[in-house]
DNA sequence: CGACACTTTGACTGTAGTCAATGTAAGTGG
DNA sequence: CCACTTACATTGACTACAGTCAAAGTGTCG
């Protein structure tokens, strides 16, 4: 008579069991062997705001989940222009796979916690669990999809609804994350990540105008600002709206 | 004494040994067994100019490599509004894996030639293979690459960089094909597949503007226009300079 | 308190959009 | 072959949306 034995990662807690985006990251994706195998490569990390994340200046040499916080990918041409092509919110995944340099910055828009995956035991990983490459796969599809309307937004939306839309995309994230608070009628209110300089940057407009556009909504009564930062939204579908032209 | 017989698929020659897209297609990464199962459930197919190839409207049941022509992905507003979020060339791949619904229609811009692959055969060997899978996973990075570089443009950039960025952008593809001409002092020339309308949908402009610019470059010596769709380019560095601005 | 960073507001400008007319080229049918 | 149509492109005059420049307002921190 034999005593089955259940493997070791079958029965150890991992720390990822308890991490506070285990259900909405590409990890929440894997099984138990995956899972393990990936907790014991991960490690985690802080950084303030401001601080630099990840650069198209010097090497990267580690991949990440965000935990808590807000990231901007931020792409800078010669003369200084920039643009924010990416918005990470906590459960997005940080680094891109498979490349020989890195073409963005990554930035901190918040104090950030992310859970670190070193560059070449990551890519061993994904080599070896096939799954694991594939819930990447799916992820980076999603991000495209989000590319391809944000280029929409981007070549064809007016300011008003740029700003609109954004405000939207970002009650969306903070409700997932579970930063907002939902009002009577329909409304929410959340703390905004993104400075007036970053929202321009996002939606290709200057500081200016996204202030300005932001004062219209709050005169038409679609928002209301209590701090520069601290958003409420009346009314979600009056946003809706907003974002789609209609402005009544 | 036994005679050694190879696998019947690695003697036989295959339609795709001949193809003109083998060696810059997804294709050209995989080893003869996946090429042989590909090669068993491809079927060529052809579009005239303006026909639409697969719909938001419609469900999709099949994924395809272009062999020739230039195909447009195209979005579209409730309000009329389009969009162009993607041009694809001989060699790119064209479909959404794993997508629960089409997001974009995707319409052909000259006549083309495509070697289509049935949705859910394609998905199984996707499964099964990999290889296969990882080759079309580095493939959507590089798309998500192009996107967010065309973000950048789109947010960033001048109507006159716009413009140049875009002609810089289809000689390359042109010279990729081999369906360009390289003339003395850095030149070359090639055909325009979009129409002015289809530029403005990609730049986030309008016809007019397109056309403005058009005749802007050629006024300035970068560019001449034999007929509205050839374009010669005297020197690809002057086209360089006015896709960056430094306008001189 | 002052210093600093960020935001708002105002006045003005300029780039690209709108509207309208004209030009060009390819295709059709008498 | 030539009028006619149709689709696409160019050009012009004018407008408007967003950008620029500048000043004032707000909030935070030492």
């Amino acid at each position: 008579m034999t005593i089955k034995v259940e493997p070791q990662h079958l029965t150890t807690i991992l720390s990822c069991d308890s991490c506070a985006v285990r259900h909405h990251a590409v990890c929440g994706a894997l099984n138990r062997e995956e899972i393990t195998q990936l907790n014991g490569i991960a490690t985690r990390r802080k950084y303030k705001r401001g601080q630099v994340i990840m650069s198209d200046q010097m090497p990267v040499d580690f991949f990440c989940n965000i935990v808590s916080g807000v990231i901007k990918l931020n792409k800078t041409s010669e003369d200084g222009r920039q643009s924010i092509v990416g918005l990470l919110f906590p459960s997005d995944f940080l680094g891109r796979l498979f490349a020989t340099k890195n073409e963005y910055f990554a930035e901190a828009i918040t104090d950030v916690d992310v859970c670190c995956f070193p560059n070449t035991k990551f890519e061993k990983l994904v080599r070896k669990y096939e799954n694991l490459e594939h819930v990447l796969f799916e992820n980076t599809l999603n991000e495209l999809d989000c590319a391809r309307e944000w280029m929409f937004l981007l070549g064809r939306r007016t300011a008003a609804e740029k700003v609109a839309h954004l405000l939207l995309l970002i009650s969306k994230r903070a409700a997932m994350v579970g930063c907002n608070h939902a009002t009577p009628h329909g409304g929410t209110s959340f703390e905004l990540p993104l400075s007036r300089a970053d929202i321009a940057d996002y939606l290709g407009l200057t500081i200016e105008t996204v202030s300005r556009q932001m004062t219209g909504l709050k005169k038409s009564g679609v928002i209301d600002l209590t701090d520069q930062r601290h958003i409420i939204v009346r009314d979600l579908a009056e946003l809706e709206a907003a974002a789609n032209q209609q402005v009544q």
